[in-house]
DNA sequence: CTAGTTGCAAAGCATTTGCCTGTGG
DNA sequence: CCACAGGCAAATGCTTTGCAACTAG
């Protein structure tokens, strides 16, 4: 049960932490990989799960994308998130209630926008419709 | 190149039109399948992406879940999407500017949103930044 | 020491493709 | 007829797991 530091874990953690901005699995396992270069795409796994755990990560998805990573510290911020189509990297934008694009970093073009709702149907409120 | 009109594909496309809210490719095979007994997932695949093509029927994509499907002539009416937790299902609900969540039915609970947007960063909209 | 960690390879899962059989028009 | 479709099984791509070797504390 108890944590150990590792290198791998460091240079994980160091990806996440100097981004500044949510990251795939593929982008925290090249960026690692500067520091440890034998480190499998697994264990980057192995650690985003274990930092999922610990909460010192969260889990940032969006619409038809792969999940990306953010650190907690970063997350708590509130804002939205704007994934460019060309480099696929996604950034953190500053939440305003003017609606969405209200602030943009200069340079950004918006192209589409989508607001999705999560929590519980009415079907399924009611205790008794637990049953799926 | 043309299409040709076969028992599965009227199935297919009655379960999606029928539905009134998009649905998973795992739901649109277990609706067909009442009427189409033999019809295999890949089939299912194959004709969505056909039907897609032919802008019959638009994709759903939500955060974290896998795509649903839903008739093109539900998708253009201005709606947002609501995913039930419970039993996973997704409905439309009729977009309101004034905040998330405004407009659920009666009965529903929200639990959380999330507002992605997506286009150009300062990088990329500059032509010379093509490459990633 | 020794339990937590790593890296490899194999297993899962959802989706796509190859290939041969079936069939709509 | 025969080109498009369907069904199976294999391939793909991403993520997870089994397991033996390694190592932090």
């Amino acid at each position: 049960m108890a944590r150990r530091d590792t290198p791998q874990q460091r240079s994980i953690r160091d990806a996440i932490e100097s981004a500044g901005r949510p990251l795939s699995v593929r982008e925290i396992h090249e960026l690692a990989l500067e520091a440890s270069p034998t480190l499998g795409i697994c264990t980057v796994y192995r650690v985003l799960r274990r930092l999922l755990d610990d909460q010192l990560v969260t889990t940032v998805q969006l619409p038809g994308q792969a999940d990306r990573y953010e650190a907690t510290s970063l997350a708590a911020e509130q804002h939205h998130h704007f994934r460019c189509e060309e480099c696929d990297r996604v950034f953190n934008i500053e939440a305003l209630p003017s609606g969405p694009g209200s602030m943009l970093p200069p340079g950004f073009t918006l192209v589409g926008h989508e607001i999705s709702l999560w929590g519980r149907c009415s079907e399924c409120a009611t205790p008794e419709c637990a049953t799926r």
